[in-house]
DNA sequence: ATTGTGACGTTGC
DNA sequence: TGCAACGCCACAA
């Protein structure tokens, strides 16, 4: 029997190909799964990414304007800023520097 | 079925 | 990418 992959299986698996030192948007995962406008989703998927066995970088996504707007779900206030700092990914204020430079599209490198 | 919601995105100013 | 408002979709209760 099939396994049923559901919006927030997707996006779990788009998130754990994300590459190391890059980062992607929560628009660009709903457009690559074939939701562009379900970006919101994306978010809540993460918010359950850790009912997942398998952890999900979520670290890795943020909003479209390079911010770390879901650090806040994270235990820390600055953990989120210090695992993408770890991967070479400069954060200043919350938000990401380079961010074309580390920017990662499923829909082009995947 | 209805309602609420959310780690966003786009548009307008 | 300053700030305000609307829309939007999928999932949970």
């Amino acid at each position: 029997m099939p396994e049923e992959i559901g919006f927030f299986e997707k996006v779990y698996q788009v998130a754990a190909q994300i590459p190391y030192g890059r980062v992607t948007s929560y628009g660009t995962i709903a457009k690559y799964l074939g939701t562009p406008k379900s970006a919101r989703m994306v978010g809540w998927a993460m918010n359950n990414s850790h009912n997942q066995k398998e952890e999900v970088p979520a670290h890795r996504v943020v909003n479209r304007k390079g911010l770390l707007t879901g650090k806040h779900h994270f235990d820390g206030t600055n953990l989120m800023q210090q695992l993408l700092e770890s991967e070479g990914i400069v954060v200043i204020d919350n938000q990401i520097q380079d961010l074309d430079n580390v920017f990662w599209n499923p829909s082009i490198e995947l």
